[in-house]
DNA sequence: TCGGTCATACTGGTCGTACCATTGCATTTC
DNA sequence: GAAATGCAATGGTACGACCAGTATGACCGA
């Protein structure tokens, strides 16, 4: 049924690439499923009649795609593909600059609106309890920066969850996340997080309303906050860079 | 002459890792740029003082994130980093099937006209050109179907590009470069490449006039266009899809 | 019997060498 | 002068040895 493997005319004739494809389509066809421990990099390269240095190549490309999990001295597992394995290549895409803040700031205010929207009209219960969780997080811990944060991304997170769309999830996890890494400038400003939570709250009633306007608005005012709030910090690090760079060219 | 990679406290002892990382300081910090050969496995192990294998699973590392490209016999080269690098997460993050297209037409549908709308008011003068171009080339390959899918996803391209926002720009690219390799669904409709420049061409002059209400709502009928084309195909790969788990259910 | 210690047998991580395959360039040859 | 040749450098593969964590179970003492 599936010798599909040698069916593909996969014109790198670089092995170890080749070799981490059998393996990734091992996984995709469900023959290992996540958490799975594969086999040894030993037998691996045996089976598949490699060297281990092969093997080794390929595994470094599967975790670099965020497929699988090495733990020195245990094994290798299939990971969980969780959104964060993006994280490193738009990371790694844009250096972080203060102009990079503010288009991220603008893609969320495109995507997070019909993302409240949508939650609203498709969330089940069991999201609904998770976003109060995550807000009485959030209320719990509007000094404890490092706490607040972690459940204000997690409430975003679940709002995405909850559209049912996981392209959406996907993209929308990615943006704040990199967004939240910048938390110096967006929540510098002080009652950053009591004003969030007003928000939140807003966004979270919306929802558990089935209000998917009202829900819009919400976010939107949200977002619109947080625009207040981070605009001065970048405008401030835009000149500043200016100048380095002015500088620079002097030199 | 420059003996700063010890200052880096890499509490995570794996070598090729640190290494990577190394490497890739380098590159952010300007010292390697785009197009620059980096030196060889072989002078590089002796520099950085540990063996050829752990350079090699650095460069591997890289490799993956796409910030280098290696040609055998020539060298290891820093990549520019283009938009596609994303591709490879997103697709194995989330296998293909009906319901990922139908999300990813969604997520089209949330960023596209807003798009349309800030390059209506952003685009420059190249921009409006290349448009033009990329229109004409559709245009003109109406019944050429890889040509007029080229031109079409060129298009979208530009659109984004000309917002001036880097991040909606790879957002988007991904986004619709996923959704080109179902070209079998968007275009399998008869007459769907005609109905296409209809919208693209109002798309078009809407950014000429500077017009963003125009454009949105212009880019909002194109994507309701291709949903309706969509939709039927769809559907009726998700009831077989369904009638397929039934049947592994029963075996 | 219980509980801790330690030997051991895995695992992945690193090393070094040798060799192969491809490429680019200098040299030779016609 | 142009084509063929040879050489040197690069990345790709292989093998074998050893290092470094980890889990397991045998062992021994209380």
């Amino acid at each position: 049924m599936r010798q599909m493997f040698n069916s593909l005319q996969v014109e790198d004739g670089i092995l170890s690439v080749r070799a981490a494809q059998q393996i990734q389509e091992r996984i995709r066809s469900g023959e290992l499923r996540r958490g799975d421990r594969l086999p040894s990099e030993r037998e691996l390269s045996e089976y598949l009649g490699v060297s281990r240095t092969v093997v080794r190549e390929a595994i470094k490309l599967l975790k670099a795609m965020g497929l699988v999990r090495v733990r020195q001295g245990v094994g290798t597992f299939i990971a969980e593909p969780g959104p964060e394995i993006l994280e490193a290549p738009i990371a790694a895409l844009m250096g972080s600059g203060p102009k990079v803040i503010a288009d991220l700031h603008q893609v969320r205010e495109i995507l997070e609106p019909p993302i409240a929207a949508m939650a609203a009209q498709n969330a089940a219960e069991d999201h609904i309890a998770r976003l109060e969780q995550a807000m009485h997080d959030m209320e719990a811990n509007i000094f404890h920066l490092e706490r607040y944060i972690e459940a204000d991304q997690r409430f975003h997170s679940i709002l995405a969850e909850a559209t049912g769309n996981s392209v959406l999830q996907l993209v929308a996890y990615s943006i704040v996340d990199l967004m939240q890494r910048e938390r110096h400038l967006c929540f510098a400003s002080p009652g950053a997080t009591q004003r969030g939570c007003y928000h939140h709250q807003r966004i979270l009633e919306a929802v558990k309303a089935r209000d998917s306007q009202a829900a819009l608005a919400a976010m939107q005012d949200h977002l619109g906050q947080i625009r207040d709030d981070i605009t001065p910090n970048i405008q401030s690090l835009l000149s500043a860079q200016e100048m380095t760079e002015t500088a620079e060219d002097g030199a």
